[in-house]
DNA sequence: TCCGTGACAGTGT
DNA sequence: AACACTGCCACGG
């Protein structure tokens, strides 16, 4: 149904995320046009957890924090994931974000 | 149909 | 600089 264009939009967005990158949800939601609905990026993202074509491990909240990883099977599985593939997470936060954080919109 | 919830983000104090 | 509050929109009950 429509309603699904938006997750569809969003897992579209999150398929494009690079190996060893990651991204905030505002960014995602911006680049799908719903800069207001960065929540449902997260709430979308819930069922890109499921969907291997979406790593929603690269997904963190604008802070670098892993907001989302008590939603992933382990506790530790999305620290892990995003380790490695060489992005450097500590305590749950990622570390230099600002290197790692991969603008959706400037596909470059 | 209405209310509550939530993997965020921005602004105010 | 850190904490608290509000706005936002889709989904489930």
């Amino acid at each position: 149904m429509p309603s699904d264009n938006f997750y569809q939009k969003v897992y579209e967005v999150a398929r494009k995320i690079p190996y060893g990158r990651v991204t905030s949800y505002g960014a995602i939601a911006k680049a799908i046009g719903a800069a207001k609905s960065a929540r449902m990026v997260g709430y979308a993202m819930n069922g890109a957890a499921a969907m291997q074509d979406v790593p929603a491990h690269r997904v963190v909240n604008r802070n670098g924090l892993l907001t989302g990883k008590h939603h992933f099977s382990g506790t530790h599985l999305m620290q892990q994931l995003l380790e490695s593939e060489g992005v450097m997470v500590e305590d749950d936060k990622v570390q230099n974000f600002k290197t790692s954080f991969w603008d959706p919109m400037c596909d470059c």
